[in-house]
DNA sequence: GCCTAAAGTGTTATATTTACACTTTAGGCT
DNA sequence: AGCCTAAAGTGTAAATATAACACTTTAGGC
């Protein structure tokens, strides 16, 4: 290949993954000790390197891939950091995004198997170099991005009760919510769908199960909660 | 230096500038023809490569500085762009930021130095490779941040009259707003002083001037328009 | 059959947002 | 001098959105 830019310097790109989860109410990341120098040992997130012959998008898919073993996975960008110094070995670029994952489609095997656990997002650990940084400035455009787009679902089961919904968005606003303003934005959407399953593992009386309905959305994809 | 990660491969980065400005009450990009293969002589955005010894952030600084002659100039990431294609001579992943300057601070010259122009933002030629796609992302963020941030003034002298920061926002949300509910919210805002400054340049009977105090807001960081 | 704990359900008050039209003023022109 | 013009400046009422609030229903466990 022809070389257009020769006079400048390389650098190693990385993508590194915040794999948010949702459990016993909880907002939850998935974070791993480091098995490698430098900061081997050290609490971290789950990260690869770029090759060449693939994009940056395609390099967080494939490490979030080989992490969870799951596809079509909701992932956005989070940003570059580019500190000269933030990786402690070598120059490094890392492009962080974050990723809604379902924890009960979770493989546990792949848990002890990667080294990796679910972490309450408000009790981490000091984090590997800029992570910390990264993880805040994911939750902060989750928490975003979740009050517009129907993308909160992602970290649900595919049916759920609104009562399991409201603790999500309550975990993830950091405050609570009013049972009846909550249900009442539900029903104005029309994709939100009741469905005539009962779930007993709450209460003895048992709630409605919901689904979300993406083509119902997709014809008036109004969302607000 | 110990190296880590050597067998991985490495990547030239870039940073690429979205500089807004404002004139005559239309939001403007400045843009220029590219002066190096590949693609000579596309309209191009502003843009440079990161040197080892400095952090993407100082480098988009540093391109905005080599190319404006301005320090202190309000910017923010974008995010990266890493299709494995986007630039045809070579593998190279770039980094957006966007920034807001006062186009009546720029120095006239620099824009024949450069080969650059101010552009219209809605009248922008086609783009080479994927910039055309870092503008219009860098719209929405900006329109989003200049909502419930005070950085519009960036893009104004710092004595403006409501009519101009009224067309600024007109301009970015592309949409005409309503002149008595407009200056309502900004008699909410104290930051937004008064001065006893009359602007004749836009009417005969004149307008009075406005600034924005920086520590007033600061005490109370409440922005919304 | 009684206790418990979660599910489910509407109305009112408050706050926010939107719609809307006329008066004032100074310069330019005749 | 007086008239015309074009932009500056100003308040109120209606509509919409948000927030506050408490009791009934239900099924399982004891």
């Amino acid at each position: 290949m022809t070389i257009f830019y020769n006079e400048h310097s390389k650098v190693l790109v990385s993508v590194d993954c915040i794999i948010f989860g949702f459990d016993e109410n909880k907002l939850k990341v998935l974070i791993g000790k480091r098995k490698m120098d430098p900061g081997r040992g050290e609490w971290s997130l789950y990260g690869g390197f770029v090759r060449l012959d693939e994009s940056v998008d395609d390099a967080a898919y494939r490490t979030l891939y080989e992490l969870t073993g799951m596809r079509n996975i909701y992932m956005r960008q989070v940003g570059a950091f580019g500190s000269v110094d933030r990786d402690p070995g070598e120059r490094v670029i890392s492009i962080a995004y974050y990723a809604l994952i379902n924890v009960k489609d979770y493989d546990h095997h792949l848990l002890e198997e990667h080294g990796v656990e679910w972490v309450d997002i408000d009790e981490m650990p000091p984090l590997y170099s800029d992570h910390m940084e990264m993880v805040k400035k994911a939750r902060n455009l989750m928490r975003n991005k979740i009050k517009t787009e129907p993308v909160g679902f992602r970290l649900l089961p595919s049916l759920f009760t609104l009562t399991q919904l409201q603790r999500l968005y309550e975990a993830v606003n950091g405050e609570e919510l009013d049972k009846r303003n909550f249900r009442k934005r539900i029903k104005e959407m029309d994709f939100i769908e009741k469905t005539d399953l009962i779930d007993k593992t709450s209460s003895k009386r048992g709630a409605f199960l919901y689904r979300f309905n993406r083509r119902v959305y997709d014809e008036d994809p109004n969302f607000k909660l």
